[in-house]
RNA sequence: GACCCCAUGGUCUAGCGGUUAGGACACCACCCUUUCACGGUGGUAGCCCGGGUUCGAUUCCCGGUGGGGUCGCCA
């Protein structure tokens, strides 16, 4: 039999990185074993479920490369979808869930209660069989021992999480249910739902939690807890997906970045770890930049356009072989896109500002002379290449009697604003004569 | 409070009875270097505690401690 998993988010304004990774175990796990991978919208709730929010988590798995078999093809909860067992929003199977109720009532096994309607739970321990977790053995909790039956239909007719959930894994086919443990506890329900209904339960497999560095429990206001964050702080979807599968899962091997297609191969659910894991900003970045260096020019050229354009820096302006030649001598030194119009905006721009901290300690009368004995070398420099200025500047070293940083500190400043940036030789063979003498001459007005 | 899950350096992890406990991020030192990085070399740092089982436990069992989750007419 043909594996079906499914997504089955709520949609409350943003993707949750737990919820990405919920979703990626999923589709994992689908395309490992040639199944299908289904998104559901559990918007059965309240007025805060808008067709906005449903958009949040459509883009955030598109951006994620997470693709769905069956599923919502937009926001619109009455729009297209494609799959053969839709509606796949929850607005739109009240009809399904209202038999369902019927059946239990007509049977026995609910009954009204205060205008709601409540599920006859069984009152002995409920044994889970987890692919992830092993055998647990779910006991009434003191709270629940008091009432063990819980409501499936609330008074105003809103059918209930815990039956919505369950009929619709029923109705779709689910095979296994992939999602986050702080779900265990609600699967002995679950269990008894199916029960109820006559048929077996899916597999379950709960997975580990991602938490912040200090362990407590990622909530929308911590840092890196929607995916929007990543979007907009310009990381490459790859990194981030490599990133999170290795949060509660391992190749082995001592390998951690591994394209896709490996980890489809590789993934498994009961190889995934069962034990919590704490998130950690700073490896992600670091395997940001690994995907980022070793891209392809022309990709690393694409997203860096649209950085720079999203910094309102128009790179269209420029011809594309300066703009071409700028951004290439970034490659390699960022680890995060939206460090670019930091590190490189001065190739677009001729309002450069000066580091003050730097200007104070460069411009100084001492240099001025200096800076302009670079200043008549570079101008007597035919061929404006990194090679022939790395010699021009040594050799006005030499002759000044310095260390090549002495004129190298204050060069780069005049011609960048910075203290730090691309290669100085390649950045100025980029800016050209005409930009590099103006520059140096606007700088030397200052140190004087 | 009750119920459930979990436990290898600061973090992510490999390990599945006998290992000098391996890798990665971060950190420190040195080298390289025109800046910042990259890279290279070396280094600091770990099996939560207590009982068992065993010739031998990081590894298996029990208890404790610690962390997390769940107990809604939210999902």
């Amino acid at each position: 039999m043909s594996t079906r998993v499914r997504f089955a988010p709520s949609p409350t304004g943003f993707l949750h990185i737990g919820g990405a990774r919920t979703a990626l175990f999923n589709w994992l796990f689908a395309r490992h074993t040639g199944g299908k991978f289904i998104l559901r919208i559990e918007d059965t709730d309240t007025a805060r479920n808008t067709q906005a929010a449903v958009d949040v988590i459509l883009r955030g798995l598109h951006w994620l490369g997470i693709d769905w078999d069956e599923g919502p093809l937009t926001s619109d909860a009455t729009g297209p979808d494609k799959g053969d067992r839709g509606p796949y929003y929850q607005s739109q199977r009240r009809q399904r869930y209202d038999e369902r109720v019927q059946a239990l009532l007509s049977h026995g096994l609910a009954y009204e209660h205060e205008g709601a309607i409540k599920f006859q739970m069984q009152r002995e321990p409920v044994v889970i069989h987890d692919l992830v977790v092993g055998e647990v053995k779910r006991d009434l909790t003191d709270r629940e021992a008091q009432d063990p039956d819980f409501v499936i239909v609330r008074s105003d007719g809103q059918p209930v999480f815990h039956l919505t959930n369950v009929v619709d894994d029923l109705d779709m086919g689910i095979t296994h249910v992939i999602r986050g443990e702080d779900h265990l506890s609600n699967t002995a329900k679950h269990v008894c739902l199916f029960k109820a209904f006559g048929v077996q339960p899916p597999k379950y497999a709960h997975i580990p939690l991602i938490l912040n560095p200090d362990g407590t429990k990622m909530s929308k206001r911590d840092v890196g807890a929607t995916i929007q964050t990543y979007i907009d702080d310009g990381f490459v979807p790859e990194a981030v997906v490599n990133y999170l599968c290795l949060l509660g899962w391992s190749p082995k091997n001592n390998r951690e970045i591994l394209p896709i297609s490996e980890i489809i191969e590789l993934f498994d659910l009961p190889q995934v770890l069962r034990h919590n894991a704490r998130f950690d900003m700073e490896k992600l970045k670091w395997m940001n930049f690994e995907y980022v260096r070793t891209m392809s020019d022309d990709r690393f050229h694409e997203l860096a356009v649209h950085t720079f354009a999203k910094a309102g820096l128009d790179t269209n302006q420029y011809p594309l072989d300066y703009v071409k030649k700028a951004i290439d001598t970034c490659k390699g030194k960022i680890k995060l896109f939206n460090e670019l119009p930091g590190y490189a905006g001065f190739y677009f721009t001729e309002a450069v500002t000066y580091d003050p901290e730097a200007a104070k300690k460069d411009f100084v009368p001492e240099n001025q002379p200096r800076l302009q004995k670079l200043r008549d070398a570079f101008a007597q420099v035919k061929d404006f290449n990194y090679a022939a200025l790395e010699a021009a500047l040594k050799n006005t070293a030499g002759e000044l009697g310095v260390k090549a940083g002495v004129l190298v500190h204050p060069a780069r400043l005049a011609t960048t604003g910075k203290t730090s940036g691309p290669s100085l030789y390649h950045l100025l063979e980029v800016l050209g004569k005409d930009r590099v003498l103006a520059r140096l001459d606007r700088a030397l007005q200052r140190a004087s």
